[in-house]
RNA sequence: GCGCGGGUAGCUUAGUCGGUUAGAGCACCCGGCUGAUAACCGGGAGGCCGCAGGUUCAAGUCCUGCCUCGCGCACCA
């Protein structure tokens, strides 16, 4: 039934675009899952792409590992359900919106309206939707797009929303303060990954300053590269066990250059290690002392009036803080609570007033100091220089040098709105928490539990992120996002909501008690600004209003795993059976993002991880290494390749470029070379069988050919190909999919097309119905059918085809060639029957000794054209006699060899020594033991022994003894090398132990027979070139004219050899002393020349 | 600054437990082969294996320090 029909030229684009439209029409995708509808199921979770831009090549790459995989384990008889995703929350969008409509401020989009904000976002998300899709259907990544999740779904909300109940009810959820980078002109906080977009070297001025000690007469230095948050100290931070000095001034300072001095006498405190660099008056060191000792010390405020005291015990002393170096500063951390995050940390540990000098605005608040109040914060900074450096400092009550010591310009890298270019403020913000540190233990125990490639991702980048979790600040106060479902009331009642249902309950209640609410149905939108409107009660009846926070949007993903399902509100089953899923795969920059949330929500939400297996992927680089990014515009457009290599070579070229978690340099000419070099050799080889088959009418299903009856040829391709079949899944299963690809594609070359179809040509020529062809079309089918199996997962197009047209059926619906665990009874992803899926497995029979012997063979074959080249033989002129001396029995590939290496005839020559002689050469492993220290020179000696032969009797013999150490077979290595003198050469196979060495030598001796045959063989080539370029058909017959000049005589076998194979219908062979009349061809070959004309 | 991963030929890269002469592809040059393709074969040129030190009989491989690139964290007084 399937007789292969004849291959046309290769045209890998549209080739793969008509699949793409077959595949469309039998919903081939669908039935590739539903064929294994009864095996076991594997479970894969599609990260969501943000569509909210173009897709480039990167995510080409991330979508053809997640492929991959998906359809080798669906070829394993896994059920590998695939739903699509799309992330549509979060601040990426809204930028995208803000730009496009030039709402750049938070009061711009409210005087907008957040309705109509949150609209254009909702409507932004799918303007590249189209995009998305083209690019993910034709590059074949088989994923449900039909019928995806999609985060601002209201039952994907609900399902998050759910989410953040269970954490509350578990009192995982908090309301907190944290420092965050903060942009007062946009009024909103950045996440970590955004506040790196903007870093900028900028140069500002820091400050040393000294805070005056109330009980002596004496001040601490502490230094700050923000001015600004001075007004706001009201500690300083010293390391307990750094060494600190009390120095007191001996001499003015010369050359001082910028505000600040002190006078001599004045006595400084600061860490010893810093004295030399920030002091720059001569000193006397009074004292040396830890810094536990200074702890609890009052000091003078240095601006009175900034911050209320409100009855704290610790403000304006001095706390001890492990954290605390001597790298730069003077050892002393001024601490202002609410602008940094140790700040804020420690102040709340000590109890320090935590109060703001700066509003929302950016500005100083009124009460700061005079001089101050109103002004934006990064504007002041010479002011509060001035305030001061004046004589006695801003209160007039400070040294009479002032309270500045010195400032100092300094260069560093500091955090910008990528929006503004402004300077951030790190700022301490009302924000919500979920306690990710009281689950810690458990993160790392699920962490344990996930395979992770590579496993150094796991336990080295994540692992280190997990030991050192924070708290997950988890609001933010944006407009387009999942809401953060909890009300509060001034009071602080708390209410968190978990689904739709309770949510109208709460509203009905708010009703009963004569709260005015509008209407909340039953499919109420879950966004900003409808849910801000419903007002509810607490436990004692006072209003609450939502706290007006949306979530980090990584939250909305983190939580795929279930609310893809609308869990637990679809009954709940789906996510039970599906949990945790056996495979996700993303780049390794998702390590601290979905990676993180996936494991947070899971473990806080289920108390279970999330994922058995992760693949990290590497970061794509362009050409030159750099980063692909939008601003620099390196981005490579995957259709650049779509439409010229086709899909096909550039996933095969993704995966064989290198390790998939290494970084990518993507090369536009790779994957020029991958086409050429895989996919038209391929195309290649399955048109010379497809060709031959249709030619023939071989249906591989009529007829048989037992393998054991073929000829070693072929059962020596069979049997490679089951040996890198082997290697090649074992590869897979270990994750290096570049090696098994790269061997593979070793194996389709050399093996297969250079070796194996180069060899069987003339089989197939044969027009009779021969055992031999037969074979060699079996063989052909076989090998090709399987190819086309291992391949498809990675580049599962031209396969198809070819596939298709060699048995009838869609590779994507056939078997792993290696076995079909998921159909097993009882077989999980994770487990099954390793021998009865050994038994499910279809590959040929190995055959080791033939694949070492067909090396040799191949080995020889080159080697032979060496010696030619060596000897200035040319390949075509037959030799009488070729000689192989030792190495195994090749009898059964001496007609290969012959005509290899073009010889009359092949023998094997038993007298090792006729053409060769033996070389020793040390063997350091077994020697150095023995030899120790004197083992170069014991080497030495085998190397350069001038009578190698005695040398090797004499360990023979046992009586070899060199520098004391006797010398065994086991520590040296012989050699044989050819002898001088013949045409010769010797190769090795193999290594170690097992190593031969093998020579070949080829008689140069001509006969008129050889010149006659070589001449034969010169004239038939240049014939053959110019039928081909007359672009003659193979059938067709030629007439043939022959001149000769200076040329050996032509036998008349020879003659009529030329005759045959350049399909003569008519030839005439001219005499020597003729020469031609008319137009012709010629040439010249060891001082003949040939004229020839074909008709 | 801390952590992770790299640095091998002009480019892309392989290199196992430390072991003899560091292997391949692309590009280049020369030659060959081809009813066989953009393929293939032989040869050539091209390597301080990032630098320095150490361990060792022996280091691309192990150790230490440094330089450099990428990523992540912190950018912090």
């Amino acid at each position: 039934m399937a007789q292969p029909k004849a291959a046309g030229e290769l045209d890998a684009v549209g080739l793969e675009t008509a699949l793409l439209e077959a595949w469309k029409q039998e919903n081939a995708f669908q039935t590739s899952v539903d064929s294994r509808s009864h095996g076991a199921p594997f479970i894969f979770l599609e990260g969501p792409p943000t569509a909210n831009g173009k897709p480039g090549i990167h995510h080409v790459v991330a979508r053809a590992y997640k492929d991959l995989v998906c359809r080798w384990k669906t070829m394993e008889g896994f059920q590998v359900k695939r739903k699509g995703g799309w992330d549509t929350h979060g601040l990426p969008v809204e930028i995208e919106v803000q730009k496009r409509m030039d709402l750049m401020s938070n009061e711009a989009i409210e005087a907008f309206g957040m309705d109509n904000f949150n609209k254009a976002c909702r409507e932004s998300v799918w303007t590249y939707e189209t995009a998305w899709r083209e690019m993910t259907e034709r590059m074949a990544y088989w994923v449900d797009l039909d019928n995806p999740y999609v985060t601002l779904e209201n039952n994907y909300v609900e399902s998050c929303w759910w989410a953040i109940k269970q954490m509350f009810d578990k009192g995982l959820l908090y309301r907190g303060h944290k420092v965050l980078p903060y942009c007062p002109q946009t009024g909103t906080s950045y996440s970590s990954h955004e506040v790196a977009l903007g870093y900028k070297e900028v140069e500002e001025p820091s400050v040393y300053v000294k805070f005056k000690l109330i009980d002596e007469d004496a001040s601490i230095l502490a230094w700050t590269t923000t001015p600004w948050t001075l007004p706001g100290n009201v500690g300083l931070a010293v390391g307990p066990e750094v060494t600190y000095v009390r120095a007191r001034i001996t001499e003015q300072a010369e050359n001082w250059v910028g505000a600040g001095g002190a006078e001599v006498g004045e006595t400084i405190i600061l860490a010893k290690d810093l004295m030399k660099e920030v002091l720059r008056h001569k000193v006397e060191i009074i004292e040396e002392f830890q810094g536990k000792t200074l702890v609890g010390r009052a000091y003078e405020p240095l601006f009175p009036d900034a911050v209320p005291r409100n009855g704290s015990e610790t403000a304006w002393t001095v706390l001890e803080a492990d954290w605390v170096t001597t790298t730069d500063g003077t050892g002393v951390v001024h601490t202002a609570v609410m602008y940094g995050e140790d700040d804020y940390n420690l102040g709340m540990a000590a109890g320090l007033p935590a109060y703001h000098t700066v509003g929302m605005d950016g500005a100083f608040l009124s009460g700061t100091h005079p001089d101050l109040d109103g002004r934006y914060v990064k504007e002041c900074d010479q002011t509060v220089i001035d305030l001061l450096s004046a004589a006695g400092g801003s209160n007039g009550k400070g040294p009479d040098s002032g309270l500045l010591y010195r400032e100092k310009a300094y260069l560093h890298d500091y955090p910008h709105c990528w929006r503004t270019g402004h300077p951030l403020l790190y700022y301490a913000m009302d924000s919500w928490f979920v306690r990710m540190t009281a689950v810690k233990e458990r993160l790392l125990e699920f962490n344990d539990g996930v395979e992770w490639a590579p496993d150094w991702v796991g336990e080295g980048r994540f692992g280190e992120w997990l030991r050192n979790v924070k708290d997950w600040a988890i609001s933010r106060e944006r407009y387009w996002g999942t809401p953060l479902p909890v009300w509060r009331s001034e009071s602080g009642g708390m209410k968190c909501i978990g689904s739709i249902e309770e949510l109208r309950a709460e509203v009905a209640k708010a009703v009963a008690a004569g709260i005015e609410n509008p209407p909340c149905p039953e499919d109420v939108d879950l966004h900003r600004p409808i849910v801000d409107a419903f007002t509810l009660v607490d436990d004692g009846g006072k209003p609450m209003q939502r706290e007006t926070f949306v979530m980090d949007c990584w939250f909305d993903s983190g939580c795929a795993p279930f609310a893809q399902w609308h869990h637990p509100f679809d009954g709940g089953e789906t996510f039970d059976s599906s949990s945790p899923v056996d495979y996700i795969c993303e780049g390794v920059d998702q390590t601290r993002g979905w990676f993180y949330t996936l494991l947070a929500v899971s473990t806080t939400v289920f108390d279970k991880p999330a994922y058995k297996r992760c693949l990290s992927l590497g970061l794509i680089l362009d050409a030159e290494g750099k980063k692909m990014s939008k601003s620099k515009g390196n981005i490579v457009d995957p259709w650049d390749h779509f439409n010229r290599e086709g899909a096909d070579a550039t996933r095969w070229y993704m995966v064989t470029a290198g390790a998939p978690w290494n970084p990518l340099k993507f090369d536009p000419n790779g994957v020029r070379e991958t086409y050429g070099k895989m996919f038209l050799t391929l195309w290649n080889i399955y048109k010379f069988h497809a060709d031959y088959a249709a030619l023939d009418g071989f249906d591989p299903e009529a007829t048989t050919s037992e393998v054991n009856e073929r000829s070693s040829l072929d059962r020596w391709i069979l049997s490679r190909l089951a040996t890198t079949a082997k290697s090649y899944h074992a590869d897979f299963v270990s994750w290096n999919f570049h090696k098994a690809c790269r061997d593979l594609e070793e194996f389709v070359v050399n093996d297969l097309s250079n070796w194996y179809v180069r060899r069987s040509r003339r089989r197939l020529w044969d027009d009779a119905e021969s055992k031999d062809k037969l074979a060699c079309q079996h063989t052909l089918h076989e090998v090709l059918t399987t190819v086309c199996r291992l391949m498809a997962p990675v580049s599962p197009f031209m396969v198809d085809v070819i596939h298709r047209n060699l048995t009838g059926e869609t590779v994507h619906l056939a078997a792993w060639p290696l076995g079909t665990p998921g159909e097993l009874e009882g077989a999980t992803a994770d487990d099954w029957d390793e021998v009865a899926a050994a038994a499910t497995a279809n590959l040929p029979p190995h055959d080791t000794r033939l694949e070492n012997s067909m090396a040799i063979v191949r080995e020889l074959a080159e080697v032979g054209r060496r010696i030619r080249i060596d000897a200035g033989r040319r390949q075509r002129l037959p030799c009488a006699q070729g000689w192989i001396v030792a190495g195994p029995d090749l009898g059964e590939f001496y007609d290969i060899l012959a005509e290899e290496l073009n010889v009359e005839a092949i023998e094997v020559e038993k007298d090792l020594d006729r053409f060769q002689r033996i070389e020793l050469a040390p063997n350091f492993r077994a020697l150095a033991p023995k030899a120790r220290a004197n083992v170069n020179a014991v080497a030495n000696e085998i190397k350069s022994s001038t009578d190698p032969t005695a040398l090797l009797a004499s360990i023979e013999a046992g009586t070899c003894e060199i520098m004391g150490v006797s010398i065994e077979m086991s520590d040296v290595e012989l050699r044989r090398i050819e002898r001088d003198g013949f045409a010769a050469s010797t190769v090795q196979i193999g290594q170690g132990d097992e190593a031969i060495q093998i020579s070949l030598v080829l008689d140069m001796n001509d006969t008129p027979e050889l010149l006659s045959k070589g001449l034969a063989r010169d004239i038939t080539r240049r014939i053959q070139a110019k039928r081909k370029t007359l672009d003659l058909e193979i059938e067709a017959t030629i007439d043939l004219e022959i001149w000769l000049k200076d040329a050996p005589e032509l036998f008349a076998d020879d003659q009529q050899w030329i005759v045959t194979e350049t399909r003569a219908a008519a030839a005439v062979f001219h005499p020597p002393s003729e020469a031609p009349s008319g137009p012709s061809e010629s040439f010249e070959v060891d001082g003949t020349t040939v004229w020839f004309t074909v008709a």
